[in-house]
DNA sequence: CATGGGTCTATGTGATCACAAAAAGCGCGC
DNA sequence: GCGCGCTTTTTGTGATCACATAGACCCATG
Protein backbone atom coordinates (compact mmCIF):
# COMPACT_ATOMS: atom_id res chain seq x y z
CA UNK A 1 0.00 0.00 0.00
CA UNK A 2 2.80 1.79 0.97
CA UNK A 3 4.61 1.50 -1.93
CA UNK A 4 7.61 -0.17 -0.54
CA UNK A 5 7.17 -2.85 -3.37
CA UNK A 6 8.00 -2.22 -7.02
CA UNK A 7 4.96 -3.27 -9.43
CA UNK A 8 5.88 -6.60 -11.14
CA UNK A 9 7.98 -8.02 -7.75
CA UNK A 10 8.10 -11.56 -7.37
CA UNK A 11 6.92 -13.66 -4.00
CA UNK A 12 7.76 -17.28 -3.60
CA UNK A 13 5.65 -18.82 -0.25
CA UNK A 14 9.02 -20.21 1.56
CA UNK A 15 10.79 -16.82 1.10
CA UNK A 16 7.89 -14.70 2.86
CA UNK A 17 7.64 -17.84 5.37
CA UNK A 18 11.67 -17.74 6.00
CA UNK A 19 11.37 -13.23 5.51
CA UNK A 20 8.94 -13.80 8.90
CA UNK A 21 10.11 -17.05 10.53
CA UNK A 22 6.92 -18.60 10.10
CA UNK A 23 6.06 -21.78 7.59
CA UNK A 24 4.69 -22.10 4.33
CA UNK A 25 1.25 -22.58 5.80
CA UNK A 26 0.73 -18.25 6.67
CA UNK A 27 2.44 -17.47 4.28
CA UNK A 28 -0.10 -18.98 1.42
CA UNK A 29 -2.81 -17.58 3.57
CA UNK A 30 -1.75 -14.04 3.46
CA UNK A 31 -0.91 -14.29 -0.08
CA UNK A 32 -4.55 -15.77 -0.65
CA UNK A 33 -5.92 -12.62 1.25
CA UNK A 34 -3.79 -10.28 -0.48
CA UNK A 35 -4.42 -11.22 -4.11
CA UNK A 36 -8.17 -11.32 -3.11
CA UNK A 37 -7.95 -8.07 -2.55
CA UNK A 38 -6.17 -7.35 -6.11
CA UNK A 39 -2.69 -6.39 -4.04
CA UNK A 40 -0.92 -9.27 -5.70
CA UNK A 41 -1.72 -11.23 -8.89
CA UNK A 42 -1.27 -14.98 -9.12
CA UNK A 43 -0.08 -16.26 -12.20
CA UNK A 44 -1.31 -19.65 -14.16
CA UNK A 45 1.34 -21.72 -12.49
CA UNK A 46 0.71 -20.03 -9.07
CA UNK A 47 3.43 -17.70 -8.40
CA UNK A 48 3.09 -14.76 -6.90
CA UNK A 49 3.88 -10.82 -8.06
CA UNK A 50 2.99 -7.42 -7.40
CA UNK A 51 0.64 -6.25 -10.24
CA UNK A 52 1.66 -4.42 -12.97
CA UNK A 53 -0.94 -1.69 -14.04
CA UNK A 54 -1.87 -0.96 -17.33
CA UNK A 55 -3.07 2.72 -18.06
CA UNK A 56 -6.53 1.27 -18.33
CA UNK A 57 -6.33 -0.16 -15.16
CA UNK A 58 -4.87 2.79 -13.62
CA UNK A 59 -7.77 5.01 -14.44
CA UNK A 60 -10.36 2.78 -13.32
CA UNK A 61 -8.57 2.66 -10.05
CA UNK A 62 -8.46 6.33 -10.19
CA UNK A 63 -12.02 7.19 -11.25
CA UNK A 64 -12.38 4.42 -8.12
CA UNK A 65 -10.66 6.28 -5.70
CA UNK A 66 -12.71 9.42 -6.64
CA UNK A 67 -15.88 8.33 -6.72
CA UNK A 68 -15.83 6.35 -3.13
CA UNK A 69 -13.58 9.00 -1.56
CA UNK A 70 -15.56 12.06 -2.66
CA UNK A 71 -18.49 10.19 -1.06
CA UNK A 72 -16.38 9.47 2.08
CA UNK A 73 -15.66 12.87 2.46
CA UNK A 74 -19.11 14.32 2.28
CA UNK A 75 -20.09 11.98 5.10
CA UNK A 76 -17.50 12.99 6.94
CA UNK A 77 -18.05 16.85 6.46
CA UNK A 78 -20.74 17.16 9.15
CA UNK A 79 -18.71 15.66 11.80
CA UNK A 80 -15.50 17.28 11.08
CA UNK A 81 -14.76 19.58 13.76
CA UNK A 82 -11.77 21.74 14.76
CA UNK A 83 -9.67 19.07 16.59
CA UNK A 84 -9.93 17.15 13.33
CA UNK A 85 -9.01 19.85 10.96
CA UNK A 86 -6.26 20.69 13.20
CA UNK A 87 -5.02 16.87 13.14
CA UNK A 88 -5.22 17.23 9.36
CA UNK A 89 -2.82 20.20 9.24
CA UNK A 90 -1.02 18.91 11.42
CA UNK A 91 -0.64 15.33 8.95
CA UNK A 92 -0.14 18.03 5.91
CA UNK A 93 2.50 19.50 7.71
CA UNK A 94 4.54 16.15 7.79
CA UNK A 95 4.03 15.37 4.43
CA UNK A 96 5.54 18.43 3.05
CA UNK A 97 8.69 17.17 5.33
CA UNK A 98 8.23 13.85 3.21
CA UNK A 99 8.63 15.71 -0.05
CA UNK A 100 11.18 17.56 1.24
CA UNK A 101 13.61 14.20 2.17
CA UNK A 102 12.51 13.02 -1.41
CA UNK A 103 11.13 10.19 0.44
CA UNK A 104 8.71 8.79 -1.93
CA UNK A 105 7.40 6.07 0.55
CA UNK A 106 6.90 7.82 3.47
CA UNK A 107 5.33 10.73 1.47
CA UNK A 108 2.61 7.66 0.54
CA UNK A 109 2.03 6.83 3.88
CA UNK A 110 1.72 9.96 5.08
CA UNK A 111 -0.58 11.24 2.24
CA UNK A 112 -2.90 8.33 2.76
CA UNK A 113 -2.80 8.46 6.45
CA UNK A 114 -4.30 12.66 6.03
CA UNK A 115 -7.11 10.70 3.94
CA UNK A 116 -7.98 7.90 6.44
CA UNK A 117 -8.39 11.00 9.12
CA UNK A 118 -10.88 12.48 7.52
CA UNK A 119 -12.77 9.53 6.04
CA UNK A 120 -12.36 7.78 9.41
CA UNK A 121 -15.32 10.83 10.29
CA UNK A 122 -17.50 9.33 7.81
CA UNK A 123 -17.98 6.28 10.06
CA UNK A 124 -18.04 4.49 6.79
CA UNK A 125 -16.18 0.90 7.60
CA UNK A 126 -17.46 -0.59 4.43
CA UNK A 127 -16.71 2.07 2.15
CA UNK A 128 -13.46 2.75 4.06
CA UNK A 129 -12.59 -0.92 3.79
CA UNK A 130 -12.80 -0.32 -0.17
CA UNK A 131 -11.31 2.97 -0.76
CA UNK A 132 -8.40 1.05 1.31
CA UNK A 133 -8.64 -1.91 -0.71
CA UNK A 134 -8.05 0.32 -3.95
CA UNK A 135 -4.80 2.26 -1.98
CA UNK A 136 -3.18 -1.46 -1.77
CA UNK A 137 -4.09 -2.33 -5.92
CA UNK A 138 -2.33 1.29 -6.57
CA UNK A 139 0.99 0.56 -3.98
CA UNK A 140 3.46 -0.53 -5.91
CA UNK A 141 2.78 1.92 -8.90
CA UNK A 142 1.98 4.99 -6.83
CA UNK A 143 5.51 4.27 -6.02
CA UNK A 144 6.61 4.33 -9.51
CA UNK A 145 4.77 7.27 -10.01
CA UNK A 146 6.07 9.76 -7.01
CA UNK A 147 9.60 8.62 -7.44
CA UNK A 148 9.57 9.70 -11.37
CA UNK A 149 8.13 12.89 -10.47
CA UNK A 150 10.69 15.12 -8.12
CA UNK A 151 7.80 17.34 -6.63
CA UNK A 152 9.21 20.01 -4.37
CA UNK A 153 5.67 22.10 -3.47
CA UNK A 154 3.58 20.52 -1.14
CA UNK A 155 0.29 18.90 -2.03
CA UNK A 156 -2.10 22.02 -2.81
CA UNK A 157 -5.45 20.10 -3.31
CA UNK A 158 -4.96 19.41 0.84
CA UNK A 159 -4.77 22.51 1.77
CA UNK A 160 -7.83 23.20 -0.51
CA UNK A 161 -9.74 20.19 1.31
CA UNK A 162 -8.83 21.88 4.38
CA UNK A 163 -10.10 25.10 3.51
CA UNK A 164 -13.56 23.34 2.14
CA UNK A 165 -13.95 21.47 5.74
CA UNK A 166 -13.47 24.50 7.94
CA UNK A 167 -15.95 26.54 5.14
CA UNK A 168 -18.72 23.27 5.42
CA UNK A 169 -18.75 23.85 1.61
CA UNK A 170 -19.57 20.66 0.51
CA UNK A 171 -19.20 21.12 -3.68
CA UNK A 172 -16.05 22.33 -2.68
CA UNK A 173 -15.10 19.78 -0.68
CA UNK A 174 -16.19 16.82 -3.22
CA UNK A 175 -13.83 19.24 -6.09
CA UNK A 176 -11.11 19.19 -3.88
CA UNK A 177 -10.80 15.42 -3.09
CA UNK A 178 -11.59 14.33 -6.73
CA UNK A 179 -8.98 16.72 -7.96
CA UNK A 180 -6.32 15.41 -5.08
CA UNK A 181 -7.14 12.03 -5.95
CA UNK A 182 -6.89 12.08 -10.08
CA UNK A 183 -4.09 14.63 -10.02
CA UNK A 184 -1.04 12.18 -9.61
CA UNK A 185 -2.70 9.87 -11.95
CA UNK A 186 -2.78 12.31 -14.57
CA UNK A 187 0.88 12.92 -14.75
CA UNK A 188 1.67 9.34 -15.13
CA UNK A 189 -0.70 8.55 -17.94
CA UNK A 190 -0.45 11.90 -19.33
CA UNK B 1 -23.96 -13.87 -3.72
CA UNK B 2 -26.98 -15.66 -5.06
CA UNK B 3 -28.53 -16.13 -1.36
CA UNK B 4 -28.26 -19.50 -0.91
CA UNK B 5 -26.58 -19.19 2.15
CA UNK B 6 -28.85 -17.70 4.92
CA UNK B 7 -27.32 -14.46 7.20
CA UNK B 8 -25.24 -16.20 10.25
CA UNK B 9 -24.47 -19.50 8.91
CA UNK B 10 -21.26 -21.14 10.66
CA UNK B 11 -18.86 -23.00 8.71
CA UNK B 12 -15.68 -25.53 10.05
CA UNK B 13 -13.26 -25.99 7.37
CA UNK B 14 -13.11 -29.89 8.30
CA UNK B 15 -16.98 -29.22 6.94
CA UNK B 16 -16.45 -27.45 4.03
CA UNK B 17 -13.33 -29.92 2.54
CA UNK B 18 -15.21 -32.87 3.39
CA UNK B 19 -18.12 -31.32 1.11
CA UNK B 20 -15.63 -31.04 -1.36
CA UNK B 21 -14.23 -34.11 -0.85
CA UNK B 22 -10.95 -32.18 -0.39
CA UNK B 23 -8.71 -31.93 2.99
CA UNK B 24 -8.76 -28.70 5.09
CA UNK B 25 -5.59 -26.97 3.23
CA UNK B 26 -7.96 -25.66 0.20
CA UNK B 27 -10.87 -24.91 2.37
CA UNK B 28 -9.22 -22.31 4.39
CA UNK B 29 -7.65 -20.63 1.67
CA UNK B 30 -10.81 -20.44 -0.13
CA UNK B 31 -12.51 -19.12 3.32
CA UNK B 32 -8.82 -16.61 3.85
CA UNK B 33 -10.09 -15.37 0.11
CA UNK B 34 -13.51 -14.76 0.64
CA UNK B 35 -13.80 -13.34 4.17
CA UNK B 36 -10.74 -10.61 2.94
CA UNK B 37 -13.91 -9.90 -0.07
CA UNK B 38 -16.11 -9.35 3.05
CA UNK B 39 -18.22 -12.29 1.87
CA UNK B 40 -17.40 -14.32 5.26
CA UNK B 41 -16.51 -12.99 8.71
CA UNK B 42 -13.86 -14.89 11.20
CA UNK B 43 -14.52 -14.42 14.77
CA UNK B 44 -11.65 -13.84 17.39
CA UNK B 45 -11.59 -17.49 17.40
CA UNK B 46 -11.37 -18.06 13.92
CA UNK B 47 -15.22 -19.46 13.59
CA UNK B 48 -16.21 -18.65 10.04
CA UNK B 49 -19.98 -17.64 9.25
CA UNK B 50 -21.95 -15.44 6.74
CA UNK B 51 -22.19 -12.01 7.96
CA UNK B 52 -25.27 -10.65 9.54
CA UNK B 53 -25.44 -6.56 8.46
CA UNK B 54 -26.94 -4.41 10.27
CA UNK B 55 -28.79 -1.43 9.25
CA UNK B 56 -26.21 1.08 8.74
CA UNK B 57 -24.10 -1.60 7.27
CA UNK B 58 -26.68 -2.37 4.34
CA UNK B 59 -27.12 1.26 3.74
CA UNK B 60 -23.06 1.48 2.96
CA UNK B 61 -23.09 -1.27 0.99
CA UNK B 62 -26.03 0.16 -1.07
CA UNK B 63 -24.38 3.42 -1.20
CA UNK B 64 -21.34 1.66 -3.22
CA UNK B 65 -23.69 -0.13 -5.30
CA UNK B 66 -24.84 2.69 -6.53
CA UNK B 67 -21.84 4.54 -6.81
CA UNK B 68 -19.93 2.02 -9.02
CA UNK B 69 -22.88 0.50 -11.03
CA UNK B 70 -24.10 3.75 -11.91
CA UNK B 71 -20.39 4.53 -13.21
CA UNK B 72 -20.37 1.35 -14.54
CA UNK B 73 -23.80 1.45 -16.60
CA UNK B 74 -22.98 5.27 -17.78
CA UNK B 75 -19.19 3.58 -19.16
CA UNK B 76 -21.59 0.96 -21.22
CA UNK B 77 -23.95 3.35 -22.14
CA UNK B 78 -21.93 4.05 -25.48
CA UNK B 79 -21.02 0.63 -26.16
CA UNK B 80 -24.31 -0.81 -25.92
CA UNK B 81 -25.75 -1.95 -29.27
CA UNK B 82 -28.95 -3.56 -29.32
CA UNK B 83 -27.50 -7.18 -29.44
CA UNK B 84 -26.86 -6.18 -26.08
CA UNK B 85 -30.39 -4.95 -25.64
CA UNK B 86 -32.00 -7.67 -26.66
CA UNK B 87 -30.24 -9.92 -24.12
CA UNK B 88 -31.33 -7.78 -21.27
CA UNK B 89 -34.59 -7.84 -22.64
CA UNK B 90 -34.31 -11.89 -22.27
CA UNK B 91 -32.76 -12.18 -19.29
CA UNK B 92 -35.29 -9.58 -17.79
CA UNK B 93 -38.32 -11.83 -19.07
CA UNK B 94 -36.55 -15.13 -17.19
CA UNK B 95 -36.53 -12.79 -13.75
CA UNK B 96 -40.33 -12.27 -14.26
CA UNK B 97 -40.45 -16.38 -14.49
CA UNK B 98 -38.32 -16.71 -11.34
CA UNK B 99 -40.45 -13.79 -9.65
CA UNK B 100 -43.54 -16.10 -11.07
CA UNK B 101 -42.15 -19.87 -9.15
CA UNK B 102 -41.85 -17.51 -6.12
CA UNK B 103 -37.48 -18.68 -6.46
CA UNK B 104 -35.78 -16.41 -4.35
CA UNK B 105 -32.37 -17.56 -5.44
CA UNK B 106 -32.90 -17.98 -8.75
CA UNK B 107 -34.74 -14.16 -8.87
CA UNK B 108 -31.19 -13.43 -7.35
CA UNK B 109 -28.71 -14.68 -10.03
CA UNK B 110 -30.89 -13.42 -12.67
CA UNK B 111 -30.98 -9.84 -11.75
CA UNK B 112 -27.40 -10.19 -10.88
CA UNK B 113 -26.74 -11.44 -14.16
CA UNK B 114 -28.85 -8.53 -16.24
CA UNK B 115 -26.53 -6.14 -14.02
CA UNK B 116 -23.32 -7.83 -14.90
CA UNK B 117 -24.36 -8.30 -18.87
CA UNK B 118 -24.56 -4.52 -18.61
CA UNK B 119 -21.61 -3.94 -17.31
CA UNK B 120 -19.57 -6.35 -19.14
CA UNK B 121 -19.88 -3.41 -21.59
CA UNK B 122 -18.19 -0.99 -19.70
CA UNK B 123 -14.62 -2.42 -20.08
CA UNK B 124 -13.71 -1.75 -16.56
CA UNK B 125 -12.77 -4.78 -14.89
CA UNK B 126 -11.27 -3.53 -11.36
CA UNK B 127 -14.79 -1.38 -11.26
CA UNK B 128 -16.67 -4.66 -12.24
CA UNK B 129 -14.87 -6.58 -9.74
CA UNK B 130 -15.87 -4.48 -6.98
CA UNK B 131 -19.21 -4.11 -8.21
CA UNK B 132 -19.03 -8.12 -7.25
CA UNK B 133 -17.18 -8.02 -3.99
CA UNK B 134 -20.12 -5.85 -2.68
CA UNK B 135 -22.79 -8.27 -4.24
CA UNK B 136 -20.66 -11.10 -2.32
CA UNK B 137 -21.02 -8.56 0.78
CA UNK B 138 -24.80 -8.86 0.77
CA UNK B 139 -25.59 -12.14 -0.75
CA UNK B 140 -26.91 -13.69 2.15
CA UNK B 141 -29.07 -10.55 3.11
CA UNK B 142 -30.27 -10.08 -0.12
CA UNK B 143 -31.68 -13.64 0.07
CA UNK B 144 -33.37 -12.81 3.43
CA UNK B 145 -34.95 -9.63 1.72
CA UNK B 146 -36.47 -11.05 -1.04
CA UNK B 147 -37.88 -13.89 1.08
CA UNK B 148 -39.47 -11.52 2.97
CA UNK B 149 -41.02 -9.56 0.45
CA UNK B 150 -43.45 -11.84 -1.45
CA UNK B 151 -43.29 -9.49 -4.97
CA UNK B 152 -45.52 -10.20 -7.81
CA UNK B 153 -44.04 -7.78 -10.79
CA UNK B 154 -41.23 -8.07 -12.67
CA UNK B 155 -38.72 -5.30 -11.92
CA UNK B 156 -39.90 -1.92 -12.95
CA UNK B 157 -36.58 -0.24 -12.97
CA UNK B 158 -34.84 -3.01 -15.33
CA UNK B 159 -37.21 -1.61 -17.89
CA UNK B 160 -36.06 2.25 -17.61
CA UNK B 161 -32.69 1.15 -17.71
CA UNK B 162 -33.32 -0.50 -20.56
CA UNK B 163 -35.49 2.23 -22.10
CA UNK B 164 -32.88 4.59 -21.18
CA UNK B 165 -29.94 2.20 -23.00
CA UNK B 166 -32.52 2.52 -26.13
CA UNK B 167 -32.77 6.19 -25.88
CA UNK B 168 -29.27 6.51 -25.36
CA UNK B 169 -30.05 9.09 -22.35
CA UNK B 170 -27.40 9.39 -19.90
CA UNK B 171 -29.01 11.05 -16.97
CA UNK B 172 -32.07 8.35 -17.34
CA UNK B 173 -29.76 5.63 -17.09
CA UNK B 174 -27.99 6.71 -14.25
CA UNK B 175 -31.30 7.41 -12.33
CA UNK B 176 -33.05 4.44 -13.18
CA UNK B 177 -29.69 2.48 -11.88
CA UNK B 178 -29.64 3.96 -8.82
CA UNK B 179 -33.10 3.71 -8.41
CA UNK B 180 -32.73 0.03 -9.45
CA UNK B 181 -30.06 -0.58 -6.63
CA UNK B 182 -31.57 1.23 -4.12
CA UNK B 183 -35.28 -0.26 -3.88
CA UNK B 184 -34.96 -3.60 -2.43
CA UNK B 185 -32.81 -1.58 0.32
CA UNK B 186 -35.91 0.59 1.06
CA UNK B 187 -38.49 -2.21 1.93
CA UNK B 188 -35.46 -3.43 4.10
CA UNK B 189 -34.46 -1.08 6.42
CA UNK B 190 -37.72 1.16 6.13
C1' DC C 1 -35.11 -26.29 38.49
C1' DA C 2 -31.29 -23.37 37.58
C1' DT C 3 -26.38 -22.78 37.73
C1' DG C 4 -21.67 -23.57 37.96
C1' DG C 5 -17.67 -26.45 37.38
C1' DG C 6 -15.36 -29.95 35.08
C1' DT C 7 -14.64 -32.94 31.23
C1' DC C 8 -14.74 -33.99 26.54
C1' DT C 9 -15.20 -33.04 21.88
C1' DA C 10 -14.83 -30.05 17.98
C1' DT C 11 -12.21 -26.70 15.64
C1' DG C 12 -8.59 -23.53 13.93
C1' DT C 13 -3.45 -23.01 13.54
C1' DG C 14 1.00 -23.89 12.03
C1' DA C 15 4.40 -27.31 10.55
C1' DT C 16 5.94 -30.91 7.62
C1' DC C 17 5.82 -34.07 3.76
C1' DA C 18 5.13 -36.11 -0.92
C1' DC C 19 4.25 -34.94 -5.40
C1' DA C 20 3.75 -32.62 -9.82
C1' DA C 21 4.82 -29.03 -12.66
C1' DA C 22 7.29 -25.20 -13.98
C1' DA C 23 11.43 -22.64 -14.19
C1' DA C 24 16.27 -22.50 -14.45
C1' DG C 25 20.57 -24.22 -15.53
C1' DC C 26 23.50 -26.87 -18.58
C1' DG C 27 25.62 -29.12 -22.17
C1' DC C 28 25.41 -30.80 -26.77
C1' DG C 29 25.00 -30.17 -31.61
C1' DC C 30 24.77 -27.08 -35.52
C1' DG D 1 28.09 -18.11 -31.03
C1' DC D 2 23.37 -19.75 -30.62
C1' DG D 3 19.35 -22.67 -30.13
C1' DC D 4 17.41 -26.82 -28.50
C1' DG D 5 16.65 -30.63 -25.54
C1' DC D 6 17.62 -32.73 -21.13
C1' DT D 7 18.44 -32.63 -16.24
C1' DT D 8 18.23 -30.45 -11.87
C1' DT D 9 16.32 -27.33 -8.82
C1' DT D 10 12.73 -24.49 -7.31
C1' DT D 11 8.05 -23.80 -6.24
C1' DG D 12 3.02 -24.30 -5.45
C1' DT D 13 -0.55 -27.77 -4.01
C1' DG D 14 -2.95 -30.75 -1.14
C1' DA D 15 -2.83 -33.97 2.71
C1' DT D 16 -1.85 -35.12 7.32
C1' DC D 17 -0.43 -34.39 12.05
C1' DA D 18 0.29 -32.35 16.78
C1' DC D 19 -1.31 -28.97 19.61
C1' DA D 20 -3.90 -25.35 21.98
C1' DT D 21 -8.23 -23.48 22.79
C1' DA D 22 -12.96 -22.54 22.59
C1' DG D 23 -17.40 -24.45 22.70
C1' DA D 24 -20.58 -28.10 24.11
C1' DC D 25 -22.17 -31.30 27.18
C1' DC D 26 -23.10 -33.38 31.52
C1' DC D 27 -23.58 -33.89 36.21
C1' DA D 28 -23.64 -32.39 40.80
C1' DT D 29 -24.99 -28.87 44.05
C1' DG D 30 -27.60 -25.02 46.02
Amino acid sequence: MHGEIAPGHAFTLRGIGAEFGVSMTPAREAVRRLSAEGALTISSSGRVSTPELNNERIEELAALRSLIEVELASRALPRAHIALIDRLQSINARVSEDIAHQDAVAYIRRNLEFHRTLYLRAQAPAMLAMAETVWLQLGPTMRALYGRLRRKDPPHYHRLIIAALKAGDEPSLRLAVRSDVTQGLKMLVG
